[in-house]
DNA sequence: AAAACTGAACTGACCGGTCGGTACAGAAAC
DNA sequence: GTTTCTGTACCGACCGGTCAGTTCAGTTTT
């Protein structure tokens, strides 16, 4: 299935223009506030294009949900592999905060629409959050059966509160004082929390 | 000026229910995805009632901004009233989750656009969000500089984080185990946090 | 040749805001 | 106390404009 011909190459690319900028402006201005039309004129394509790559506005937003939660599960799966509680947890927030720094406007898609409810698309947002909190809630799970952590922490409250620290704390970041680096942002961050790795 | 005169109190009365069905609509569909003819289906009124005693849509957003967190910072500030660091920081946690629990629709609007940019109201929303973080960030700052939280303690950061695992948590609790006491979320929330209060 | 893309024209639904008009509480005139 | 008047609060049909989505003949890319 890894097509690499021509025709799919350019066809991907295209997707992938129409895919930032919808992102990038849906993250400004919300979902019904952002224009089709420009999308198109930030992808730096015809208007036919959009539609002749995603079957609706509302099927390139869902799309789009998916494939930016999948990206940052994966990347927090991958940099928690083999390490015990408590490093996890440190790598967990660094790879959180660096997914931000890269896709902010993903990220603050994300918060906008997290919580709302009567949508159409509530089925796919309860399923993207659960992708994006699970890897926390192993984690901590893992932690507590181990005894590294005490077993007085609430997995699902804890997963959620370095969830929600984590979205706040890097976008404050990056709108307020992006020069800072990130590890001076993930010390500042674990320090805070009880769960303080050996690092 | 507290007039009780039969105009002016249908009047009040009239605006409130327009600003309720504003928040509550716009919570669950955002801004643009609100229309003014629902506001006014929702309030009972009629569309150019909405127009009678609101400028604009936008006006009508801003107030409503505007008022929300005023409400939510005036109710922190009674909170830790005269209270030391740690336990500031518990009452700070109990008012947001009480707050939240009362206004969840505002909550969720707030967590929404507080990291858009671009827009119109950018203004309001950046004197909102100081208005917000700035009781955290006095209690941690009187916290830091009295030796009851370590000098390391970086007080925006830190209020950030604070700020955001509150506002995730509630709207997790609210939404997924409603029928969980408050007090049994706030001390799930502090058992998280390296800030422990004796309470 | 065929798939991908273009761009402009078009449609029909929808939406913010307007405006002429009505209802009615309370003041003024009698 | 009743009638008349007045201005505020509210109503809802309507207007001008915008937007998602369609269509399609032509162009570029593979």
């Amino acid at each position: 299935m890894t097509e690499s011909d021509g025709r799919t190459r350019r066809r991907d690319a295209t997707r992938r223009k129409i895919f930032e900028a919808a992102v990038a402006l849906i993250a400004e201005q919300g979902f019904s506030g952002t224009t089709v039309d420009e999308i198109a004129d930030r992808a730096g394509v015809a208007k036919g294009t959009v539609f002749y790559n995603f079957a609706s506005k509302t099927a390139l937003y869902e799309e789009l949900l998916r494939y930016g939660v999948g990206l940052l599960a994966a990347e927090s799966r991958s940099a928690i592999e083999g390490l015990p509680p408590r490093e996890a947890i440190a790598a967990l927030i660094g790879a959180q905060l660096s997914y931000i720094q890269r896709y902010r406007a993903f990220a603050q898609l994300l918060l906008a629409e997290m919580w709302r409810t009567n949508r159409e698309w509530q089925q796919t947002i309860l399923l993207v959050r659960e992708q994006a909190i699970s890897v926390i809630v192993e984690v901590l799970e893992a932690g507590v059966a181990s005894g590294e952590f005490p077993p007085e922490l609430d997995p699902r409250i804890s997963a959620s509160a370095l969830f929600g620290a984590g979205l706040v704390v890097a976008l404050d970041w990056l709108l307020f004082s992006p020069e800072r680096p990130v590890e001076e942002v993930q010390a500042g961050l674990l320090a805070v929390l009880r769960t303080r790795p050996s690092l």
